[in-house]
This record gives structure tokens, sequence and C-alpha cells, in this order.
DNA sequence: CCTATCACCTGCAGGC
DNA sequence: TGCCTGCAGGTGATAG
């Protein structure tokens, strides 16, 4: 589910929840989600370790225990949960409980099990870490540039929806908002990259900047009504302009909103708005 | 290198 | 009601 913008809010509402909590004991209770290293050792690694900071490079999760950092990836329906230990829990769907030393636990509930979690020793740089082999530049990050976004581009011939979902151009835009950016930018999904102009490429990322701040801007006006127990999945209500409105009229010119396939997904596009280039 | 497809899992909506 | 199919805000492996 989540996409930049929910997991930038997942992390502030943790870090102003949590705080900087020590782990008493980890407890793995679906293996697979745990990638690196063998879950034994990341448990025992975990073990009296402090979260120092909260941060993220796209879609990814990073909490800073100073000589180690654990990154987390919710995929598609991953959330977190700060309860109290003696709290009742879904034992169906929580895979991982981090125990702190203050009677808390912050526990990993993901339907699907699509969810990874790698624990490493500290590097220099995040973009070290072995899960970031294919992740590129943060969305938010200001050193990436249009004209990074230009050269990434211009002898593609993927087309843009499969370009702003491939997170080793640029990472945190998923499908949701794949499709406001297009429309926003006033360019079809479906348009091949070689034919966006260096412009092109400016609104883009203009657009994408705008949109997902604003989100981060929705969301954070969640985190006031947070309660433990409606979980942090940075889910909030936005106001979409195209993204499952399949039949509804663009807020723009009132043309039917289609749906279409593309790059596997669900697409959503006012076609007058959008010219195919 | 590039692109397409599948696999990973579960739950839910819609058709029959 | 029950069964089947397709779909879901993601990514990595694999095959051409």
């Amino acid at each position: 589910m989540p996409e930049l913008p929910e997991v930038e809010t997942v992390l502030q509402t943790l870090k102003y929840q949590l705080q900087y909590p020590t782990i008493e004991s980890v407890n793995v209770r679906y293996e697979p989600i745990i990638q690196t290293p063998k879950v034994n050792e990341f448990q025992q690694l975990l073990q009296q370790k402090t979260i120092q900071d909260y941060r993220r490079i796209g879609k990814y999760m990073i909490f800073d225990f100073g000589s180690h950092v654990l990154v987390a990836h919710m995929r598609m329906e991953g959330k977190f949960y700060v309860q109290r230990k003696e709290d009742p829990y879904d034992q169906k769907h929580v895979h991982v409980i981090f125990r702190f030393t203050d009677g808390r636990e912050l526990r990993y509930h993901d339907t699907r099990k699509f969810g990874r979690m790698a624990l490493y020793e500290k590097q220099a740089e995040d973009h070290l870490y072995p899960c970031f082999k294919n992740v590129g530049y943060d969305a938010l990050d200001e050193t990436f540039t249009s004209q990074m976004l230009y050269q990434a581009y211009h002898q593609r011939k993927i087309t843009l929806k499969q370009a702003l979902l491939d997170q080793s151009i640029m990472a945190g835009v998923g499908n949701i908002y794949a499709d406001e950016i297009c429309f926003s930018s006033h360019l079809h999904p479906a348009t091949r990259c070689y034919k966006l102009s260096k412009k092109d490429c400016e609104n883009i990322l203009f657009h994408t900047r705008r949109i997902l701040k604003g989100a981060i801007r929705f969301g954070g006006t969640t985190i006031r009504s947070y309660t433990s127990q409606l979980g942090v999945d940075g889910r909030f209500q936005l106001q979409l302009k195209v993204h499952q409105r399949e039949q509804e009229p663009c807020l723009v010119c009132g043309t039917t909103i289609k749906k279409v396939k593309l790059a596997g997904r669900g697409t959503y596009i006012c076609t007058k708005c959008q010219k195919r280039k």
C-alpha cells in the first residue's frame, strides 16, 4: 500500500510515538520476512540496541541503531502498530514483534506477507546496503535534478508509467501517485520516455515533488488524531484527480476517466487532458 | 543491456 | 450459499 508519503508519515509517527527506545527482544513469527541475516542472528543482534534515528530512501524505512541499521519495506499491506506488551494482537497477521525495555512493542502486521526486513552493519552511506543496489535517488532528494531525469529517460523506450514505477531511476513513486503525476503533467502514461523533452522532465519532477509533499502534509495532520488502535499505516484519504476514478468526470474538463492496463497495473487517464506524444 | 512475465501471499468483489 | 476468477498503492528472479 504505502508509497513515499505514507512511508514518511509512518516514520514521523513512529518517531513521535516511540522516541528512542531500547529493544529487549525480537519475536519473528513468519521467518521469510527477514531477508538477512539468519533469523537467530537478527534477533540476537538487535537485543539491547537503541533506535537512534529514523529515515528512509524511497519506500524503504531505515531504523538506525548506531552499530547496525534495520531496513524495512512494507510492500503492499505492511503496517506497524505500537502497543503495550499485554495488549492482544492479531495472531494471524502480526509477523514480527520488537519488544522494548519500557514494556511497549512495535508490531509488524502484513496480511499478504510481502514485506521484508534486513539488518546490516552500519555503513558510511545508506546506498551501500545491498537492498539499495537497484534503488536510485529519493524523489525528494534535491540533488536529483530534472536534467538527471532527462538523462535517465531520453534513450529509454519504456512508457512514462513504467519509468515512474522504476525505483532505480527515481525512488518513491508507486501506482497511485504515478497516475496523478502523469495527469498533472498533461502527459499520457503510455508516452514513450524518449519522446519526452527536457521541459517535460522539468514538469514531471516539479509535479512529482508537489504531489508527494502535499500528501505528506496531509498525512502529517493525521498524526495528531493517531491512536495505536488504528495502527500506523500512513493511509489517508487524498484528493485524487484520476486514480480510482474510473467512469467519473475529469475534475478539469469533465471527460470520463478511463481505466486501462499499463505496465501490468491499473492506470487511470483523462484522454482529453493527457495527450500521447 | 533491455523488456516481459511470473512468483511471492491473502482477502475481497463480482459473476454464475 | 458456494465456487471461480481477477484484482490489489510492490519488488525480485528469471527468461528471452
